[in-house]
DNA sequence: CGTTCTTACGTGTGTCGTAACGATC
DNA sequence: GATCGTTACGACACACGTAAGAACG
C-alpha cells in the first residue's frame, strides 16, 4: 500500500468521483489516477467504487470504510509534517481558523491584531460557516480549528476547549415600551415582534428551548444569520432585536439601547475543537491561549466571561 | 512521505535502535533502512533520533513524536488492509488474543472451542501477559483485543466491551476453622496468613483497597501470579486463598472448600478492550459477541454474572 | 578485529506522462 | 462529437541490493 494511492482516492472522492478533476488537483494525469486506485482494488481485492460504465458514481460499502481509514492514515502524515515543520521555522506557516459571523465580526479582531503583531510570518485565514459546516471542516482538515459554541463538544471525535460564555441581551429603539417595564421576562417578549438568529446559526438552540420550556411561543418575524442584519431591522422599527450580548458595540451602536437579558436564558459556552490527536503546531496553540487570555479581559465586551 | 520510511521508523524503535535488526525484520539490507531514515530526517529537516557516533541511541523529542503519528498512520493501513480481507475472506486470517492467566486458563476455553468449530479457517493466538502488558499489547496492536479486568476502561485510547462480573472466593481445606463461622468478615480473614494474587494481577488493586478502607492490613504470606500456584500452596496449609471464583473447578478441586465472598469485596468487570476506531474483522467481532453470549450462561462458573 | 552504520554504484521495478482507443452523455 | 475514462507503451526516477569503506567498542 502507498500513500499516493490513498491521496488519489481522497481527492476522487472530493472532487465528486471526477478522476481528471482529482488528477489535476493532485498535479497529475488522469491515467495515474485510474492506475492509483485500480492499484488499490487490486491489492484490497474489493471494488472501492460503484460504476455506471467507466464513469464512478459512488463508493461502495468497503469504499466508505476504506476512505475513513485513509483521511486518517493521510492526517497523520500532515501531522507528521507538522512536526518537522515547527522544529524548523517555529513561527511561519498557515493558521486557518473556522468561525461563525458572530465570532469573526465582534470576538476575534483584537486576537487576530495581537497575534499578527507577534507572529507576522503566519499567514491568516479565517473561514466562516455556520456551526454544523464548523464542525465539517475540523473535521476534514478544513481548517485547523473551529471557533463556536455549538455542535462542538458532543462530538467524540473533536477536543473541544471552553474559551468563554456568553448570554444575550435584547436590544430595542429608544423610546420602546418594553424599557419601561422594572423587570422583563419572557412573557413579556412575546408580546413583541422578534428579530434573532435563525435556526443553525449563534445560539439559536437553547433560544427555542427557553421559550418552548415556559410554553410560549416567541413571534420571530426575521431570522438572520448575522448580527448586523438583525441591528439593521430593529432600526427600521420592525422589532425588538435579540442578540448576543457581546455583538453590541456602543461606539457604533448608541442609537439602541441594550438590555440584558441573562436571567431569562442559559449561558452558551463558546469553544475551539479540533480533530482529536491533531498535531497543533506551535504558534496555533499559542494563538488558543492568546484568544482565551484575550476574551477573560473585562470590559471589552459586554455580557462575556471566562468559563 | 513514504510509507516504508515510516515503516523503517517503527522497525527502527521496535528493534532497539539497531538499524540491522531493524532492516533484518522487515527483509531489507541495512542501507535501505539508513536511507529510509536519512529521506525521514531530510524531508522533516529534524534529527529523529539521537547518535552517538554513527550508532542510534535513542530518540529525540521530535523523533518521539513522529513515532507516535507514525504508528497511527501504519495502524489505519492495517485497518485498509482488514477492510479488504474481510471482503475477500471473511472466515480466514489470525485473531490474536491478549489476556490474563486467568481467562487463558479459566474462561476462555470453551469461547476458544465454539470459536474454532465456527471459524476453523482462522488462525488462534493467544498472548498472556499482566494487565498493564495487556494494554501496552493493545495499543502497539501486537494483539487485536485484551481481555482484562483492570486498567483498560480508564485508557482514553482504548474501547473498553464490558464483559461480565466477578468476585472472589475464599478456598482453604476442608477441615478449616474458618469454615466453622456462620458470617465471614474481612478481619476474620486477617487471623490466618493468605495467599493470593499478585499487585498488579487480577484484581488485585481492589482487594488492597478493601482492607484498607476497613483500616485493615491482611497478612499475605504468599502472592502468586496465578491461580494455580495458590490452589497448590492452599493445599500445602500454608493459608487461606483467595481467588477469583470462576478459577475454582468443582472436580479437580475436589479437595478445597470455597466460600463466596462477594459480600466482602467490590465487583470486578471484565472487558474486552481495542484501540479506538480500530477496524475488527468480522470474526473478530464474532468473537466478542460468542464470548459474551458464552460467559452469559449461567452455571459454568462459580460467582460469574452477566454485567 | 569484529560489529555496525555509511557511502558508492549498478540494476530493475514501477510510476508517471504521452498517445491512441473506447464509451457515455 | 465532445468529454471522460481505460489501455498501451516508453522514459525516467528511485528504491533496493551488492560491495567497499569508516567509526566504534
Amino acid at each position: 500500500m502507498e500513500l499516493r494511492n490513498l491521496r488519489s482516492l481522497i481527492a476522487l472522492v472530493e472532487s465528486g468521483f471526477s478522476v481528471s478533476r482529482a488528477a489535476e488537483q493532485l498535479n497529475l494525469v488522469q491515467p495515474a489516477v485510474s492506475q492509483h486506485i485500480r492499484h488499490l482494488e487490486d491489492e484490497l481485492g474489493v471494488q472501492l467504487f460503484v460504476r455506471k460504465g467507466k464513469r464512478l458514481t459512488g463508493l461502495t460499502k468497503a469504499g466508505e470504510q476504506v476512505v475513513q481509514y485513509a483521511r486518517r492514515a493521510l492526517a497523520e502524515t500532515h501531522n507528521i509534517l507538522d512536526v518537522g515543520r515547527d522544529h524548523v521555522e517555529q513561527s511561519s506557516g498557515v493558521l486557518r481558523i473556522g468561525t461563525t459571523h458572530t465570532q469573526a465580526r465582534y470576538v476575534l479582531p483584537p486576537a487576530i491584531k495581537i497575534f499578527n503583531k507577534a507572529y507576522p510570518e503566519v499567514e491568516l485565514q479565517i473561514h466562516q460557516g455556520t456551526p454544523q459546516q464548523l464542525v465539517e471542516m475540523a473535521l476534514d482538515d478544513l481548517v485547523d480549528f473551529s471557533i463556536c459554541t455549538e455542535n462542538l463538544a458532543e462530538h467524540p471525535q473533536l477536543t473541544a476547549v471552553p474559551c468563554y460564555k456568553w448570554n444575550r441581551s435584547l436590544i430595542v429603539q429608544s423610546n420602546h415600551p418594553l424599557l419601561e417595564r422594572r423587570r422583563l421576562t419572557l412573557k413579556a417578549l412575546c408580546n413583541y415582534p422578534i428579530i434573532t438568529y435563525t435556526f443553525g446559526f449563534t445560539g439559536s438552540g437553547h433560544f427555542n428551548d427557553t421559550f418552548a420550556k415556559h410554553g410560549l411561543k416567541p413571534r420571530v418575524v426575521l431570522s438572520a444569520a448575522d448580527t448586523d442584519v438583525i441591528k439593521t431591522y430593529v432600526r427600521e422599527g420592525m422589532g425588538i432585536g435579540i442578540i448576543a450580548s457581546l455583538a453590541y458595540t456602543p461606539k457604533q451602536d448608541r442609537d439602541l439601547v441594550i438590555h440584558d437579558l441573562s436571567n431569562l436564558f442559559p449561558w452558551e459556552v463558546t469553544k475551539i475543537a479540533y480533530p482529536k490527536g491533531k498535531y497543533l503546531r506551535r504558534y496555533q496553540q499559542q494563538f488558543i491561549e492568546l484568544f482565551q487570555a484575550c476574551v477573560s479581559k473585562p470590559g471589552r465586551w459586554p455580557g462575556l466571561l471566562p468559563v
